[in-house]
Formats: structure tokens, sequence, C-alpha cells
DNA sequence: GCGTTTCTGTACGAATTCGGACAGACAAAC
DNA sequence: GTTTGTCTGTCCGAATTCGTACAGAAACGC
């Protein structure tokens, strides 16, 4: 039977992967709340009163820097919390989260998560881990950025999508995911006309197929692997 | 008087910038430690049992991939505390961590850290506050390998590095500075050469000397601001 | 003094990406 | 059905960086 069937349609993997007391410990602090395409979460400066357990959807967190250009740092899909400053009792957002792809959420307030977590060593240990692979993300995206090419960053990026969209296709435009990579948009295009043409993905009016994942995968550089990984370590294999 | 003398020859910021009584119940646990330059303080998979406070010095966080290629993700000065993980209280290193300008640190046991941030919350407060600005120089330096020319991550580079020498002279090789932004050497030596035509740095085997300050402020990206920024925050102004 | 090592300067073709522009195609709204 | 707006495909010159190679200069060791 279906986990999320079982736990009230709670299928983000932050929550799940948590021992029933501490999720006992948070279930009556939590509000669902949708996640709409192009709507913010948080923008830098805002107070970041609360976090936010993705169950499905996708979002970006966002760096913008003084000149307006901007750029994607790291990506929360359904297996992630949005929001780490406010883990570490920061009030104050730094980066922009910005939902890709719709889907819902759970939220609750970033203090109670606090203080849950002060109280109870096993939920304090997975916020800590949580905490820890947030910024493995962020140095493999750091060097992701240098390193790699832009084919292979789409790649990554199309099968983060991937995971989080609860399907084959999705809604995604040149020009979003070319400010997402920090590249012009017509270098976006001619990476999607790679992929196309290698029959990885179908391209149609501002929606993209996964036709071929496993080809995505062997075109992406490692570090959407790299990340997969931390991830399920962290929550185990479930 | 120059607090360095008062304090026992800390000049580290962050025991600078803590409370007496924070500082007092680490000073039992530090003990001194020589940072020579090109060494190895951790490398990625090892155990991260001590944490270090730097006194003098640069040590640089580099980011190792599949094919041996890396880029350096963060510098810690000063100003800052080498093995965040440890604080998280996770065991395991994740990024080599190399010294780039010798200089000497005090280092002690992470797990004592730990404990003394859980039992008195001053101190926990600062090294959540400190986890925040490595997660903001993190994030920045993702933005700046994405969005920034070579010649202003030159100029960021120096300049960090200049912060930590302790003088306008250090020892640096284009070959070294070229592993640490993820290019090719070549292009270190062509940037070298149009600050060095600019008047800003000379060079001269394997040694810089910062000249003109105020022009490699002025040519530098706003990365290096935006850090120096957080980190005063933090500590106050002093 | 001499040889070795290390480091810099430079050259050059190839590849990538930039930055801007424009036409065409599709979809939704009126 | 027509208009409008959005999105894609493509083009082009310029700039940047890559990847590699090689020569010269400085420092070091013997």
């Amino acid at each position: 039977m279906d986990q999320r069937y079982v736990d009230g349609g709670i299928t983000n993997g932050f929550l799940r992967a948590l021992d029933p007391e501490s999720r006992d410990r948070l279930r009556p602090h939590l509000e669902p709340v949708e996640l709409v395409r192009r709507r913010l979460i948080y923008s830098p400066g805002e107070d970041a009163t609360h976090v936010y357990f993705v169950n499905r959807g996708l979002v970006s967190l966002v760096k913008t820097m003084q000149d307006g250009r901007l750029v994607e740092v790291g990506a929360i899909g359904a297996e992630g919390v949005v929001c780490l400053s406010s883990l570490l009792g920061l009030a104050e957002a730094v980066l922009e989260s910005l939902v890709q792809i719709s889907g819902d959420a759970l939220k609750m307030k970033s203090s109670v998560l606090r203080e849950e977590a002060a109280r109870h060593a096993p939920l304090g240990e997975m916020v800590r881990g949580y905490a820890h692979i947030a910024i493995g993300q962020l140095t493999q995206t750091a060097a992701c950025n240098r390193l790699h090419s832009l084919d292979q960053r789409c790649c990554r990026w199309l099968l983060a999508a991937h995971d989080s969209a609860g399907g084959d296709e999705f809604q995604l435009t040149h020009e979003f995911l070319a400010l997402m990579l920090g590249v012009q948009r017509p270098g976006v295009s001619i990476a999607a006309r790679h992929l196309q043409d290698a029959g990885m993905i179908r391209y149609q009016k501002g929606r993209v197929t996964v036709v071929d994942r496993a080809a995505l995968e062997a075109s992406a550089c490692e570090c959407y692997g790299a990340i997969r990984a931390q991830i399920t370590d962290l929550y185990g294999t479930d």
C-alpha cells in the first residue's frame, strides 16, 4: 500500500524519513499549501517565518546579483525542505525561492521546527543532516557552474525536474531554463535541439516531454547523481 | 593595545567576536597549530575530528570532481573556521581543505565545540550564524562562477588573499590560481598581465605584490564585498 | 658554475558562449 | 476569425575561454 495514503498525503521525503515520534511532533503544525508555477515563496530580505516540505513540484533557489542577473543555485523537489536558513535560526531569506513546477507542500513555522529539533534529538539530527546535504548541493552547483558544459547542465536540470514533475511531461520554456542556468536563451534553444535530435526529449511550445530518461542520465554531468546519492544516503533506501 | 596581545595570540575573527564566557569555555581546548602552504588539512572522506580557527593565512575549500578536475568553492582566512560540516555533527569531510597561504591556527575537537555550543546558547547562536554565512559564501561563489569574468574573479581572489596574507606580498603561482578558479593556466597569465599593466599588482616568479588595492576592489566583482559584508554583519563592527 | 626545476609569456586554432536581432509558429483571448 | 502575446528557431559578429604547445627567464641544488 502506498505510503502516501497511509500517512495523510505526505509524500515529502524528509518527513517520510523521520522516525514516527518526530513526525508525530510535527504533524499538528503542518498546514497544506499549494505551490503555483512562477510564484515566489520568498524574496531576499523577506522574513522567512515558515519552512516548506515539498510534496510535489519543484522549487528553485535563485541568487540575484546587484545588476539583476540571476542564476539558480539549488533546486528542491519532493525530497526536500525550502528555507534552510530558517533551520539555522536566521530570520531573513537570502535567496529567492521560485516555484518552477506546480505542486503542493506542507508548511510550518520555522520557530516551531527549531524548538522541536532542540527538544527531540533524532529530529535535530535529521535537520542537521539535511542542512549538510543542502550545503553539499551548493558546493556541487558551484563547481558544476564552473566546470560543466551547458548541454550537461541542461540534462541535469531536466532530470531533477522530471523527478518532481509527477509525469514525463511538464511546462518549461527555454527562456526560464536559460534564466535558471544563467545563460542566454538561444544557448538553451540550441542545447534543447541537441537533446531533441538525440531523441532524449520532445519540445513543443513551452512544454517538454522526457522520452529517454536513461539517455538523459548518461548525458548529464555527475552532479545530478551526486546529489541524489547524498539524499538517499541521508534518508535511507526506502 | 592590540587585542592579539591581550588575549593570548588570538586573532581569529570568530573567537574574538565571541562573548567572553563562550571564549573562556573554548580556550582550554584550543591547541596552536601551524598552517603550511600547500599542505592539506582534510581530504574528502576523511574524518573531520577537529575544527580550525585560522589566526593567520588562507585555507581553500576545494571541490574535486570524478574526473579529477577541481575548483575552489570557498576560502577561509583569519576571520573564519575550517570544517563547517563538523559543526553540524557530520563526521566526514566533503571538501578538500588546502593551505594557500601559510599561517597558524587554533584547533579543537569538533565534538567538544558541538557540546559546548549545545550547552551555552550564545555560542550555539554564533556557530549557527557562522554556518549561515558559510552557506552565503557558497551561494555567492556558485553564482560568481557562472556570471563573472575571469578578470573579475582574479581580483576577488587576490583581495581575499591580501586580507589574509599579513602583508602586500605573498606567494602565488599562476598555476595554483588557475586551479582554484577552475580555468586554464594561460587564462590566469593573461588576466595577471592585465592587472599588472593597470598597475594593480606586481608579479615576479611565484610571488605577487598588491600595489593598488583600491583599484583591485573597483575591478573585482561584487562577491568580495558581499562576503565581507556578511562577515562584519555577524561579528559586529570592531 | 652548471644543470635542473619551476614558473611565466605567448601563440594559435577550436570551441563555447555572448548579446542582440528577427522571423515564424502556435495558442489563447477577443 | 482575427488579433495579440508568447515561445521557438536561427543567424551573426564579437568576446571569452579552451586546450595545447613551446620558448625564455628566474630560482634552486649540486
